[in-house]
RNA sequence: GGCUCUAUCGUCUAACGGUUAGGACGAAUCCUUCUCAAGGAUUAAAUCGCGGUUCGAUUCCGCGUAGAGUCACCA
């Protein structure tokens, strides 16, 4: 028998049971099965495979479209959108899986299975003890009852040793201890996949099967079936398994395999996503380096040939450098737009925000703009967000109800840490002053002497800079920063000198927006009042460098503040 | 346990039997920068083991080893 098929049109399915969410798993299966209609001007069908009733679980359905639909995944013909084969939805076609089961009743190459689930039950665990697999034909009764449809319909499948072609895998085989006579039609009424599937892709004139690889131990059964029915068979697209991040399993629901969903949740861009999603499994492979790729460029390059046969890893490193390169291709106005689309799409409401804060949407915009290269996914932007919009005292808190809501903290890369919800930035919470000792310790400048100045001279003069800056000015301190005294200043005395420790002083980290930037936010009497406090502890610091005791870990001046150090751990009291 | 499949840097992968085994993520270092990010440059890092075929093996074959899948009136 020649492998050899014929087909003027290519048409694909994705067939999922409607038992919850869909997981990179089921999408990527979808994916391929669709970029391989895309790219050669075939047709791609959505059909639902709801023969189990009791695992179906409501809304699936429309969760399985809406997350095609996030993607960009569209079909010609399904369930919502009916088509030539209608019905798109196999407990709808109960009649034509029926009218198929009773040609191979006639044919002789089926019949009904008169053991109870019992007795069956026991056949599998004897099996099971005797380290035997199980087949149900060794059981296959002499005299079968006619099938009334009480009981479930086997095939009698013809045991044999078979051989097929997968389009991925190349040749394949299997022994006879391969087929069994599997139900085709179950005591509900109800088809099993097994049968379903073929009768379907046959009349739908399905030319392809994309399904990943767990389906090619139960294949050498389905040939079984194409056999018994003389019909011929799609061709075999087998998709490579995704591992888990441990690597040592498929990866799967149960192993917390996320719903697709969920990174649009967190604010994943569908063409990053989809970008991801292809090469899990396929590369355009001939040295073509290329890893950012648009949808339209993936089906261009799509081929069969470059489908990976060895599972791969599941990789959210990748993802996340994916997402960010498609942030970095984005116009402004396309990020402005997909931003806030995504603000709408987790419930922030834009305009709110604008009107309580006295916003313009530009000066809005403009705000969103400037965090285009830094951010990983949309999630960040909305912390963004929160750290430089909600910085005045009196805020009713909106904003961080709504962060909270969607469980942002969780997600942040570390190198990100400085730009989660800074307290810094409200003018009443300064810094903790232990922080900015410490980190001042760390980097050893408080009394490094290979500087001109000592660190309090600098912070004295930067000091008296500031004070001589006019409150109207201030306003404007970050826009026109280059032409403040203190810039002057700054670049006088070298920059690294002046602003790295003006910023640990108002934020407390080492990580923080621009000093001149947080001064703007803060205000210059806030400003100042941290200046002086990290002055206080730095006059402080001054004795310790005195202290003869070095066993006295406590130096203190009750009239001002304590200074604690143990265990490498400095706390710092005001009084 | 039976059957089936798989095996290149830590990860994803490229290489019609002939390459100094290439690229990307991640990591490290340096440059730039007031910090972070971004950008630029650089570095480390792999053909599972043993046999065979061949002038020549990452590539073909066999055996090991390791991993995965499957053995439902689930899909």
């Amino acid at each position: 028998m020649s492998n050899k098929i014929q087909y003027n049109k290519v048409v694909t399915r994705f067939a999922p049971s409607p038992t919850g969410f869909m997981h990179i798993g089921g999408v990527r299966t979808a994916l391929f099965a669709w970029l391989w209609a895309r790219k050669n001007n075939g047709t791609f069908i959505l059909r639902i495979e709801d023969t189990d009733k009791k695992r179906e679980v409501e809304g699936s359905i429309d969760h399985i479209m809406a997350s095609l639909k996030w993607l960009g995944i569209d079909w010609d013909e399904g369930v919502d959108i009916g088509g030539e084969h209608a019905p798109y939805k196999q407990s709808k076609r109960l009649y034509t899986y029926k009218k198929y089961a009773n040609i191979l009743v006639e044919k002789g190459l089926a019949y009904a299975d008169p053991y109870s689930e019992e007795e069956v039950a026991n056949f599998r665990k004897s099996a099971e003890e005797n380290k035997k697999p199980f087949l149900y034909r060794k059981h296959r009764p002499e005299n079968p009852p006619l099938w009334d449809g009480s009981k479930p319909l086997r095939l009698k499948t013809n045991v044999k040793k078979h051989k097929w072609h997968d389009l991925v895998r190349g040749d394949l085989e299997a022994g006879e201890e391969a087929v069994d006579d599997l139900v085709l039609i179950k005591s509900d009424g109800y088809p099993t996949y097994n049968f379903a599937h073929i009768i379907d892709d046959l009349l739908m004139k399905v030319t392809h099967i994309f399904r990943a690889d767990e389906f090619i131990s139960s294949t050498p059964n389905y040939l079984a079936i194409y056999e018994a029915l003389e019909i011929k068979r799609p061709e075999f697209v087998t998709l490579p398994p995704i591992l888990g991040e441990a690597g040592t399993k498929k990866l799967g629901k149960r192993d917390g395999a996320k719903d697709i969903l969920d990174y649009q949740k967190e604010g994943y861009l569908p063409e990053a996503m989809l970008n991801f999603l292809a090469f899990i499994g396929w590369n355009p492979g001939g040295g073509d380096n290329r890893e950012i790729l648009s949808k339209d460029e993936i089906i261009k390059s799509f081929d069969l040939s470059h489908i990976q046969i060895s599972g791969a890893k599941f990789n959210e490193e990748k993802l996340d450098w994916i997402n960010k390169e498609h942030l970095k291709k984005l116009s402004r106005k396309g990020f402005v737009k997909k931003a806030k689309q995504y603000f709408n799409e987790i419930g922030i409401n834009i305009k709110e925000i604008l009107a309580e804060k006295n916003l313009s949407e530009t000066e809005f915009d403009n705000y969103l703009v400037q965090f285009k290269d830094r951010i990983t996914t949309f999630r960040d932007l909305v912390i963004f967000m929160y750290g430089y919009i909600t910085t005045t005292d009196d805020l009713k808190n909106l904003e961080i109800s709504k962060v909270e809501k969607i469980n942002t903290t969780s997600i942040l890369p570390t190198s990100y840490n400085y730009h989660a919800p800074t307290d810094y930035l409200f003018k009443s919470k300064d810094p903790n002053l232990s922080e900015v000792w410490e980190l001042f310790i760390k980097k050893n400048i408080i009394g490094d002497l290979s500087k001109n100045k000592t660190l309090k001279e600098y912070l004295t003069e930067t000091n008296d800079l500031l004070i001589e800056i006019k409150s109207n000015d201030w306003k404007k301190i970050e826009k026109n920063k280059n032409d403040t005294s203190l810039w002057r200043y700054a670049e006088k005395m070298g920059k690294g000198n002046i602003l790295w420790p003006l910023r640990v002083v108002l934020s407390g980290k080492d990580k923080s927006p621009d000093p001149f930037e947080i001064m703007k936010k803060i205000g210059k009497k806030s400003s100042l009042r941290r200046i002086k406090n990290t002055l206080k502890i730095i006059d402080i610091s001054d004795l310790k460098v005195f202290s003869t005791n070095t066993n006295n870990n406590q130096i203190s001046d009750p009239e001002v503040f304590n200074i604690n150090t143990n265990n490498n751990k400095t706390s710092i009291t005001l009084h």
